[in-house]
This record gives C-alpha cells, sequence and structure tokens, in this order.
DNA sequence: GTTTTTCTGGAACGAACGGTCCGGAATGGC
DNA sequence: GCCATTCCGGACCGTTCGTTCCAGAAAAAC
C-alpha cells in the first residue's frame, strides 16, 4: 500500500558483504557502499538503519551464501570423513589463490578488526564459527560411530581444531599465499584425525 | 646541535602499538595515538612521517618486545620439543583469557584488515609470521636431529602447521574466549607433532 | 481523484579524519 | 650573546565520515 521498493534486498545485502569482506568494516565507506549496492543513501538507512546494522545483515548473508553451501557440500562428499574434511581445506586453499585479493574469510576478518571493540559483532562472529564448528561436528560424530574415527577421540575438541585450523590458514593465507605453505599446513592438521 | 627530543622514541612506538593491537589500524585516529604516545601531531609527524609509517614501526616494535623474547623463552624451556611447544600455545591461551580486550594477535589482526589493500603492509607482515616460523622451525629441527621428533617428518611443514594454528587460535579466541574451546585447540594442535 | 503511505535522489549536517603550518622554545656551536 | 637547527603546541587545512532531512515520486486504498 505504498510505493515498491525498487531493488532487491537480499542482493543489496550480498553486494555490501562483498565490499566488507574485500575491505574491512573500517575502510568500507558509506560512498562506496551505496556504488556497490547501487542505491542511494536514503534507501540504505531506510532499508538498513544504519552501516553497523548492514554489516550485520552482511555477516548472516555470508553465512547463507558462502559458508553453509560450500561446507555442507564439502561434508557430504562421499570417500569419509578424511576426504571430506580435507575437502574443507582445499577450499580455503583454493579461495585463498584465487582470488587476488586475499579477502580471506569475513567471519576472521571482522573477528579480527571488530571483536575487541564492538561486543555485538563478537557475539554475531562467534555465532558465526560456532555454525561452522557444529557442522563439522555433526560429521565427525557420524564418523565416529561408523568407526571412521576411534571412539578414544574426542570429537568436540577436532570439530574445534578444525574450524580453528582453518581460520589460521585464511590469516596465513592473507600473508603469504604460497600455495605449498597452505597445503603444506592442511595435511598437518589432516593428520590430527588419525 | 638544536632542541632536543622530549620523549623516548621507542617508548612512544611502543604506546602506538598498544593503540593499534587494542583497537585496529583505522579505528585509531590520530588523536587516540598522540594521547597515547603522550605527544603532539607535529612530534609524531616529525618523528615517524606517517600514521601509515607508525603503524610500520609499531609492527617493528611488536615482534621485538611481543614476540620475539616470549617465543623464544618458550622454545628454549627444558623439558622437551613438546612442551616447547606447547608453552607456545599456552602462552597465546593466556593472553587471550587474560586480556579482557580480547586484542588478539597483532600480526594476525593487521593480516586481517590490511593485507589485502596494503601490499607493503602485507609484506610486512608476511614477514613477520615468517620469523615466527623460522624461530619454530629451528626448534623443531634441532629436536629432529635428537631424535625426539622422527626423521620421516616434514619439519617445514609442522612448522608452517605451528605458526598458522596459533593464529586460529588467536582469531577463535578473539570471539569466543572460552578456556576449555582453547585448551582443546592447542592439545588437538600439539598432537600433530607426533 | 484524492489521500495515505512508503521509497528515492540529492543536498545538507556537524563531527571527525589525516595532514600541514607556523611562531616560539630549547639546545649546541661559535 | 647570537646564530643555526631541531622540536613542540596548537591552530588550521580541505576532505571525508556517518547520518539526517526534505521534497517529490510511485503505488495502494477508498
Amino acid at each position: 500500500m505504498a510505493r515498491p521498493r525498487e531493488f532487491d534486498q537480499d542482493e543489496a545485502v550480498e553486494k555490501a558483504m562483498h565490499a566488507f569482506w574485500a575491505h574491512g568494516y573500517e575502510a568500507t565507506s558509506l560512498d562506496d557502499l551505496c556504488d556497490a549496492m547501487g542505491i542511494g543513501r536514503s534507501s540504505l538507512y531506510h532499508s538498513f538503519g544504519s552501516k553497523r546494522e548492514l554489516l550485520f545483515a552482511a555477516l548472516d548473508k555470508y553465512d547463507e551464501v558462502n559458508v553453509k553451501p560450500y561446507i555442507q557440500r564439502a561434508l557430504d562428499r562421499p570417500g569419509g570423513v578424511r576426504a571430506a574434511i580435507g575437502a574443507l581445506f582445499e577450499i580455503a586453499i583454493q579461495r585463498t589463490i584465487d582470488n587476488g585479493d586475499r579477502r580471506g574469510c569475513f567471519l576472521g576478518n571482522c573477528a579480527a578488526e571488530l571483536a575487541s571493540d564492538d561486543p555485538e559483532a563478537r557475539k554475531r562472529v562467534a555465532a558465526g564459527l560456532a555454525r561452522i564448528e557444529t557442522r563439522i561436528y555433526r560429521r565427525l560424530v557420524a564418523a565416529q560411530e561408523n568407526g571412521e574415527i576411534g571412539a578414544d577421540k574426542d570429537v568436540r575438541a577436532l570439530a574445534r581444531f578444525v574450524t580453528s585450523s582453518l581460520q589460521g590458514l585464511r590469516i596465513f593465507g592473507k600473508a603469504q599465499a604460497n600455495r605449498a605453505a597452505l597445503k603444506d599446513i592442511a595435511k598437518t592438521a589432516l593428520a590430527c584425525l588419525d
């Protein structure tokens, strides 16, 4: 019962996500965001309230389009749990090498930049990492139940370790995108499952 | 043959380091820096040239006072290489828990915030991580030579892995400073040496 | 067709940004 | 004492920041 919105909110958030992801929160200005999203400041503020709230929406979008589907696809791949976790690392390496921009993991970037000064951002990043950990955990539990992983293993600890290792790999790769070095890290981390 | 500087450059850089470390590069303004360092803008620009160059000096200072001595002390501790690497993780956990500010690793923070847009910053962060990796590598080589680590192990890969794991732990801890979870990560990573 | 409601473009806001400039203060050289 | 040089405090620069405001445009309700 009023003038309809002229842009797609989901598409706009996704574009904002890429802008924040590539340059960080502080270094992305409202002009940058408006350019990337293809909308004016009025529309941005009317739809999202503030730059900070837009970031939060972008974090949600990140899980939706860049974490959840890729993680699920990797973890659901046939060939056993080692191949599944290995695929997770392979994706991380691939993204580091492919994108010359070295954008890293959006969650990790936000943790590094904002966690110490913005409790709400910290909470949301923690929730995002927890979602990753939980997905990995469920896969590990299944592997333990079918005997792929010894009953003596602490799969919760393993899930935390894999989640943390992926973050380490991304940070390491931002500074030094050397494929061999990243493969070293992934290979060694994978050996922890045994 | 001129008016002497009224402040200690090293002390000033160290104070700048803490400011950048706690809040990130973009979120730390020149006013913040002047307040923290206890000097005026004139002195800051005269001594360091620009905010960015001051950051680089702060990165060097970080290695000098917050990385090198602590890593050396941990790696030189008696009790074998596992105790030494374990001490490295323990320091990382301790810092995460102790500082309520969750500042993480300054190198990792800079990697996350700046590596994608500032090639020089990226290079310096990479150099800092490489220094850590090299210190760990040398300790692992010594351990391999005296039989603590199997001759079949790739100690270069292990050094990279440990360096990356420490970064992962710090990122993870910035979002979720749960001691048990961090210990899980450290314990699992340590098992990779066997 | 009028009213009501929502959305949009663009100008405008005050505040804060990084950086510069300048007059004076403090020293060593002579 | 005076000069040359360096350093300091603080005002000041233009720009950019995130946010707000407003007039008008577009649709639904009636």
